[in-house]
Order: C-alpha cells, then structure tokens, then sequence
DNA sequence: GTTGAGCGTT
C-alpha cells in the first residue's frame, strides 16, 4: 500500500511524492506545504480522457474509489478571481462618485517577523512570489544606517496567496520567519461618519495631487490636505460621506508604499463590533487622547466634521433605533471622559471643542517629546482649523 | 562592526 502519493503542477511538471495519513487520506494541508495555494486534487481519468476531482471533505482527500493509484494527481489551484485584484478600472476615468465595492476577502499588509538582518526587498520578493503576485515588499530600515531592523512588510493581490502565506512559517535565508497580520491594523472598526479620511503611512513623495489622484477612482475628492511639516499622513475629503466610510480601514500602495485609511476622528473612538460608539482608551496617553483633526483648506468643508455626539446621532439612524440608547450612552461615557464635557456639557458644542482641542494640542506636543514630529505640533495646537 | 521580540515616522 501506498504511504505516498505522487502529485504534481501539471502533467509535464515534476512529481512531489506527499505523504499520507495512517486512515489514508490526504491532507489539503499536506498538500499545500507542497504546492502553496492548492485547493484540491484531480487526476486524469483513463476511461474517458476527462479530468476527474478527488473528493475533499473537511481537509481531508479521500482515495477515489477507495485507492491512490501510483498514477499521477495534479493540484487544483483556486479559479482567479478578478475581484480579487484592486486595480483602477478604466471604467473609472471620470471622478464621478463611484463607491468602490470592498471585497469581503480582501488582501491586508502583512507583517514580516524575524527576517535575517541581510535579508533585501528583493530576497524577500523572490522567496514570497512562490505564493502569488506581490504587490508590496517593504524592509523596515534605520533611516541613517539603512540596516535592517528585522522585519517588514508584503502584500499580495490575491486573498488566496494571503491566506497560505499566513498558514506557514517561511525559513529565508536560513531564519524562521513569522507571517502575521500587522497588530497595529487595531479592528478596522473606527469610523464617525464623515466625509473626510485619514491617510496614514504617506511618505514625502507623495504630494497632493498623487493622493487626489490616486483617490479619484474611488469617488470624488474634494479636497487634499497634507500637514505641513510633513507628518506622514494626510486627509482627503471626498464630496460623498460613503465613499469616505467605504475606504475606512483600507490599506492602500500609493507610489510603492502602504498607505492606511482610517476615520479622520481621533484615535481611541469608533465604535465597535456591535455598532457602539466607545471609547478605547486606557487612559492617560494623551498621545491617544482627543481629536486629531488637522483641519482642512476647504472652507465648503465647515460642519461636515462631527462632534461626537452628531456622530452617534448619524449612527443611531444609520444601524437602526435599537442601537440609539447605547450608543448614547457609551457616547456620553466617552465623553465624559476625554473631557468633552468639562464645559458643561456636550451640547456646548463650540466651546468645549475649541477648548479640548487646544489643551489636546499642549498635551501632544508635551507627551511626543523625542521625534522630530514634536514640532508640528505647535503649529498643530496654534493653528484654527475650522470644523 | 553588535541584536532577535516586536508592529509600519497619526
């Protein structure tokens, strides 16, 4: 009896033996330390020439009728999905508000752990295209020395690949690497309803009208801010609010680099699994702490902004009345405690915002106080942004 | 020139 099974690419690739289990199957998941990405089995059946599936129930491939023959299996590879690959279509060319629909399996960054302290982009890109296409490699460098810190990050364009890639350790250049999902993607699930978007990671090559660009295929943009000195992120404000919700939390490459879409709300707020408003702070980083808003150049842009407890008034009425009390609860509950409602309350509006904001800008600058970015926050905390 | 758990210049 057969302890292996012979498998390969196709009919003119080179044979893999694969082991098989005491009960006699197959695991997929033996299967895909071979041939990462495999989905299934088949093999040519001799009777009628046709290509015939091999039964596959909870990973397991079961023998057809009973036996693995010593003949050849071919792997099965999951169908292309074109979906899959976020590319701008050309259907796209005009800036006309068109939401780009957001696939439920889509592609994250993933993080790189333990790389050699050699190890390239390009070792990097030769080892991981095994999986599938790549559309980002990054190795985290120190800035002067340009010595490896170790890790870094991929991204490829088919869920598929994503998923074997994370199902494995990956042995480059004699290391053991670890494959995560970045822990710094938070839950994706911060997001007051607004117009306007953050853009996170942009690099200084970027400039307003590469972001506007990039972004025009996703509906139309308004307006571009990039805050001067540069801070590696940005705000793109599109003229519909679901446009802006839809890329919340959204990872895109713009000119080779993994930029993050989130709420322009401040870190710390967002709302749930559940649909809550909440505050995630621990308390005491002030670094967390109150509104980033940076503001925009746009004067149409004042009011579309929202205070929280707008926001959790729009989200009331967008997942339903069921969530209207605990949603103003936990509001409040976040209010009260960043200090939303020192001024007596958060219906002073105006008051207790230009007041937190201030006192936020005076804390961020106190609590960043190693890199260069400090010195933004002076113009930060000075500077009347309108909401 | 060294290192080896982590998390990308909000």
């Amino acid at each position: 009896m057969n302890q292996y099974v012979c498998v390969a690419e196709d009919e003119m690739e080179e044979l893999i033996e694969v082991p098989l289990e005491m009960n006699g199957n197959l695991l997929l998941s033996t299967l895909s330390a071979q041939f990462p990405g495999a989905c299934g089995l088949k093999y040519r059946n001799p009777g009628t020439g046709a290509m015939r599936g091999v039964r596959l129930v909870d990973g397991d491939l079961y023998p057809p009728d009973g036996v693995w023959s010593s003949s050849r299996y071919i792997v099965v590879y999951p169908k292309e999905n074109a979906d899959y690959k976020r590319k701008s279509d050309e259907s796209s060319e005009k800036p006309q508000a068109k939401t780009k629909k957001v696939d439920r399996l889509k592609c994250s960054d993933l993080i790189v752990l333990g790389l050699p302290w050699k190890s390239t982009e390009e070792d990097l890109t030769n080892y991981f295209t095994k999986y599938g296409e790549l559309l980002m490699v990054q190795v985290k460098k120190d800035p002067k020395s340009g010595q490896s810190k170790g890790f870094g990050f991929i991204r490829f364009a088919d869920y598929e690949s994503q998923r074997q890639c994370l199902s494995q350790r990956h042995l480059i250049d004699g290391r053991w690497c670890d494959v995560k999902i970045p822990s710094s993607k938070m839950d994706d699930s911060d997001s007051p309803i607004s117009r306007k978007l953050f853009v996170g990671r942009c690099t200084e090559d970027m400039s307003t009208d590469d972001i506007r660009e990039f972004f025009s295929s996703y509906g139309e943009v308004v307006d571009v801010f990039i805050p001067k000195p540069f801070r590696a992120f940005a705000f793109v404000t599109f003229s519909d609010p679901d446009v802006a919700q839809n890329l919340c939390g959204e990872d895109f490459i713009i000119k080779g680099n993994s930029v993050r879409c989130s709420s322009a709300a401040p870190k710390g707020y967002g709302y749930d699994k559940k649909g809550s408003w909440v505050s995630k702070l621990g308390g005491g980083d002030h670094r967390n702490s109150g509104w980033s808003y940076s503001g925009s150049t746009d004067k149409s842009m004042q009011g579309a902004n929202l205070v929280p407890h707008a926001a959790a008034d729009l989200a009331a009425m967008q997942f339903g009345p069921a969530f209207n009390q605990a949603v103003i609860a936990a509001t409040q509950a976040a209010l009260a405690q960043s200090g939303w409602m020192s001024m007596g309350g958060a219906s002073n509006g105006q008051g207790g915002y230009h007041q937190t904001r201030e006192s936020n800008g005076m804390s961020y600058a106190a609590s960043k106080n190693t890199n260069s970015y400090t010195t933004g926050s002076g113009g930060y905390a000075a500077n009347s942004y309108s909401m």
